[in-house]
RNA sequence: GGAGAAAUACCCAAGUGGUGAAGGGGCUCCCCUGCUAAGGGAGUAGGCCGGGUAACCGACGCGAGGGUUCAAAUCCCUCUUUCUCCGCCA
């Protein structure tokens, strides 16, 4: 949610740097400064009202007490008592309209962020340098196929498409990488947490993944919606909301928190054929790292986060370039975002491993997560990161791939050795193991 | 799943319709006491919203949301959570 000070102060910056992440504002700004007059007003007046109420109110035993006939007065107020509640039942109506065009404006965009969508992404950095095979590289579905770490049959018949089953090296080999992240983000001095799979309706809210994304989640069940649960698409809806309706000591910040979780999404329309195998399945492994932090430093824990992400696939050997994302590219609660991609052979191109966002105020303005200013002993809105460190479905593919040799064995990594009892090499005759 | 009880500040806790939500502990400041302990005094209810340059004023506020009433912590309804008991169960 965006300030509505800022807003006030200035619609037009507003709308511009809405703009840019392909966003035409005008309406919904020209509707929110509306909604906040008339909702001002009517505060006004009423509270008005409601001191007068409470003024006599005080009067009223006084007046019983002294023996005076009340009739007159108590008529008086019980017009003014039903002049409230129908002001009462405006404001409601009112403050809910100006929640909902509030809450459906996304974040607004850092200043040195280009314009425009993926076109204009910047890249920033490489590391490494693509990998170069001297015969003909398999693809990661028929290595995983062959070497027996993925059962996508089985998979299919278990649960439909998009989804598949890890066996024997493939399921080690998963909980290697899984195993690694937890280590690198435990010696990094984050706490680890381990959050509901499914979560209430309104940590998608903070998150700023609802409105917008309800059809994108799995509800679990029927009825009145605030009750109801989801899967949740990413460990960040529950981290980011694990303050909620808190105010938290200066002294506490940052926190620092990583969670593995399955992730579970719909992506409805998003198959591709390009993207066959595990690059996008409806349940994933993935490891989230969260910070909340002062505002003046999430700029730091930002690029703290973004070194995070690039140590880890630096560990795992691979090359990778980070891409400063474009503004229009940024999801709607981010105000920047990098992503690290890796090289995936058989996609002939660069696939997002992690995806590292600050959303500053933006999320803790809806979840109503603070902290006091030692300073000025005044509550303000905390800044909120998060970043995936990392995601295994894409890391899986891209070692297979990578790594693979020229009789159909897979190198592992170095650093996930010591998690499978010093394997280096998945060959096929391990299958079943 | 069923029955009962509960939810008031940092903690404990009083308060069943009427002017400022008791009291204690803790915490902060002051006094006294040569240190300590003890004692005395004062302060200590939040957050949001509205008005105002500000001091300040007002609204709200007793788990949440509604309702009854001129007036609700208090009465009614719905929900949430916790505790006790019963049932079921990996």
């Amino acid at each position: 949610m965006l300030d509505i000070k800022v807003i006030k102060e200035n619609p037009q910056e507003v709308i511009d740097r809405l703009a840019a992440k392909g966003k035409d504002a005008k309406e919904e700004v020209a509707e929110i400064l509306r909604l906040d007059g008339e909702r001002r007003a009517l505060i006004l007046e009423t509270d008005n009202l409601k001191a007068e109420q409470n003024r006599v109110s005080k009067e009223i035993p006084k007046m019983k007490k002294a023996g005076e006939d009340t009739a007159p007065v108590m008529a008086e107020m019980k017009r003014l008592s039903e002049q409230i509640k129908e002001n009462d039942d405006k404001i409601r109506v009112v403050e809910a309209d100006f929640r909902q065009v509030m809450l459906s404006l996304p974040n607004l965009p850092d200043k040195d962020l280009a314009p425009g969508g993926k076109e204009n992404n910047q890249e920033l950095r490489q590391f490494g340098t693509p990998h170069v095979f001297d015969f003909e590289p398999k693809n990661h579905v028929d290595l995983c196929t062959d070497l027996g770490l993925i059962d996508y049959d089985r998979g299919t018949k278990l649960s439909g498409s998009g989804f598949w089953i890890y066996r024997g090296m493939g399921a080690r080999l998963e909980w290697a990488l899984l195993n690694y992240f937890v280590e690198t983000h435990l010696n990094d001095g984050y706490e680890m947490v381990l959050v509901p799979h499914m979560l209430g309706a309104a940590t998608g809210t903070v998150s700023g993944q609802f409105p917008k994304f309800k059809d994108e989640v799995y509800w679990i069940d029927d009825g009145e919606e605030e009750r109801s649960h989801f899967m949740l698409p990413t460990a960040e809806t529950a981290l980011v909301s694990l303050h909620m309706n808190e105010i938290l000591r200066e002294d506490e910040l940052p926190k620092k928190y990583f969670s593995y979780t399955p992730c579970f999404r719909k992506e409805a329309g998003s198959h591709r054929a390009d993207e066959r195998g595990m690059v996008r399945g409806h349940q994933f492994n993935k490891v989230e790292m969260v910070q909340y932090t002062l505002p003046e430093k999430s700029d730091e824990a930002f690029e703290e986060l973004v070194g995070k992400a690039e140590a880890l696939v630096k560990g795992l050997g691979f090359h990778f370039r980070t891409v400063k994302l474009a503004a229009e590219d940024c999801s709607a609660s981010m105000a920047r975002t990098y992503d690290i991609e890796i090289h995936i052979p058989s996609m002939n191109g660069y696939k997002e491993v992690s995806s590292v966002s600050n959303a500053r105020d933006y999320q803790a303005r809806r979840g109503a997560v603070r902290f006091r200013r030692e300073a000025t002993g005044k509550t303000e809105f905390v800044h909120t990161l998060n970043g995936s460190g990392l995601a295994t479905s894409r890391i899986l593919p891209a070692i297979v791939e990578q790594n693979q040799q020229k009789d159909g064995s897979v190198v592992v990594p170095e650093v996930l050795r010591k998690y499978l009892g010093g394997i280096e090499v998945i060959t096929k005759d391990m299958k079943n193991r």
